[in-house]
DNA sequence: CACTTGACCTGTCCGC
DNA sequence: TGCGGACAGGTCAAGT
């Protein structure tokens, strides 16, 4: 689900939210969301306070003061929901849980304790989501005054408590491109990156995590609509006029998103419960059988890189 | 080595 | 209404 856009724009909204908060308490149901041993999330997490958030990639970083980080990835369908506590009167949740998908740990899923849809009410993006806890509900942080929830339906997510010096050599950060947005990343590492990838298409080489950080589904087929250029055409066959023109659309197109909140398909939300509102701004993604904005010609969805892919047949050529 | 496919999961939608 | 299959925004490991 979270890409570049949407990660960041939940950073900013925890940036703001949780420096200064200690992590009093965790619970969680599924350990391949929170593989960490109980010994080090003693040690190192509870009573931590929490210092700063990053991100790198799609990936966010909760930096505590212990040296150590939580590094945390979304992946499809994962949610980090801050929720301020209010005195509620606890209601009991049955306990239902399906065979087969009892973890070892298991532990009984807490009392419904808070809700969000305040922070949605009245929100001109409006909220997705319910009284949390619910059923997608991986991992909770216990602030004190407030509780971070990571929610998952499919469960492909995972946070991971790492000593901070050994973040970047995680498998996932070891190999990871620059970041599109930063001031360092020139076109000319751009081309350098794809040169690498010369006989791959260009989508799969733009999804490729080593080449750049942070495209996903949605903008690779957004910025190659923007620069005209077939998702399935061989990089090596691309001019160098046409990639400078996608380096400046990938830019264009991150930025624009970061401002509109994100994209909010089915289940993204920011770290306040509230959707972004990208996808009406967006040109191709999900809108196969409307007129392409720039030529009026019926935008088609085909599979390219094993991914639902849209273009304009009339504006992006083979 | 470069590249593609299947696996990891749950939920939803579509056709029969 | 039920059931099977395809599909969904990401990344790995395993295969060719």
């Amino acid at each position: 689900m979270p890409e570049l856009p949407e990660v960041e724009t939940i950073r900013i909204g925890l940036q703001r939210l949780l420096p200064g908060k200690q992590v009093k308490a965790v619970w969680y149901d599924w350990p391949k969301s929170f593989p960490n041993s109980n010994q080090d999330v003693e040690k190192f997490l509870i009573g931590a306070k929490i210092v700063l958030v990053a991100r790198r990639g799609k990936a966010l970083l909760i930096e505590l003061d212990t040296k150590y980080t939580l590094v945390i990835h979304l992946k499809m369908t994962g949610q980090l929901i801050y929720v301020q506590q209010t005195a509620r009167k606890p209601k009991v949740e049955s306990q239902k849980s399906k065979a087969g998908h009892i973890a070892p740990n298991h532990k009984v899923r807490p009392e419904v304790v808070s809700e969000v849809e305040r922070f949605g009410a009245g929100h001109p993006n409006g909220s997705l989501i319910g009284k949390l806890p619910d059923k997608s509900t991986r991992l909770i942080f216990d602030l004190g005054d407030s509780k971070l929830f990571f929610n998952d339906q499919r469960k492909f997510g995972w946070v991971r408590l790492l000593p901070t010096v050994e973040v970047p050599n995680i498998d996932f950060f070891k190999t990871i491109g620059p970041e599109p947005l930063s001031a360092d990343f020139s076109a000319a590492d751009f081309h350098e990156r794809l040169n690498k990838r010369s006989r791959t298409n260009i989508k799969a080489a733009l999804l490729d995590q080593k080449v750049i950080a942070g495209i996903g589904n949605i903008y690779a087929d957004e910025s190659l609509w923007a620069a005209e250029i077939h998702p399935a055409a061989t990089v090596g066959t691309i001019s160098v006029q046409k990639l400078d023109r996608l380096y400046e659309e990938i830019r264009a197109v991150l930025q624009l998103s970061i401002e509109k909140g994100g994209s909010t398909d089915k289940n993204y939300v920011d770290a306040e419960g509230k959707k972004g509102s990208y996808l009406k701004f967006a040109n191709v993604f999900r809108r196969n059988g409307q007129p392409c904005p720039r030529c009026g010609t019926t935008i088609i969805k085909t599979r390219v890189a094993g991914r639902g892919t849209h273009t304009c047949p009339n504006c992006q050529k083979l």
